[in-house]
DNA sequence: CAGATATATTCTCATAGGGATATATATATC
DNA sequence: GATATATATATCCCTATGAGAATATATCTG
């Protein structure tokens, strides 16, 4: 998880990995694309692929690097946790509202 | 979006918002559960606050901290767009897989 | 085998940012 | 107003890491 974050916050390293969200790509293309010189783009990919974001494929000299599913399924899951939450949460915060107002009307009736 | 896993990418930020991902707390409770010096807690804090992951209340001398949903949901929808290309992906990756099964069968077929 | 092409690795440098400590600020209590 | 409590900020140190350039490695073509 932590791993699939820090490989992601890097700025370039997200552009790549929406560049191969549309299909797979060799190493020069990726570069050439983003402007980026190879031995970055090289060195970015390996961070992806110790993240387990990418995978390679040789075919003759290039390598072609593709996304893998699995990091995204886990972030999506990890979301999930929150969205339960949140939305318990505002129900929460929407209680303690009415809680409050309640209290303050009471407050005023007993001449606060 | 950036900004979101920038702030997430960070081990003990993350702990902090899975901390937070219960319900808000204030700095100093925070602090304790989690062993860090407060400094480093209202540090964090500080990004995760900047990059509009969490909000502060005050109450008295406390600082109560929650989470934002906007970020979270911003991060979901994000990914929904590597959902939907993924499993394009999986399905010509599945497609593949039986084209190479139905060759074998067909090599079975021939007496190999 | 000699290029040419594509990619990976290594090295150096500079900077960002996280940890520790000290201190500043704000609010409550007496 | 003095003190205690809770938090924020400032300063210093140190390490991780991204950029750039040079070089190594691998594969193809002739």
């Amino acid at each position: 998880m932590n791993a699939t974050l820090t490989a992601l916050a890097e700025p370039n390293r997200l552009r790549i990995v929406e560049l191969l969200r549309d299909k797979p790509r060799p190493v020069g293309e990726i570069a050439k694309r983003l402007r980026l010189r190879q031995p970055q783009v090289s060195k970015h990919l390996r961070v992806l692929s110790d993240a387990g974001l990418v995978d390679v494929r040789p075919v003759a000299q290039q390598r072609i690097y593709q996304l893998r599913s699995e990091p995204f399924n886990e972030l999506d899951t990890w979301l999930e946790t929150f969205r339960r939450s949140m939305t318990d949460r505002m129900d929460r915060l929407e209680d303690l509202i009415s809680e409050r107002k309640a209290k303050k009307e009471r407050e005023k009736a007993h001449g606060h």
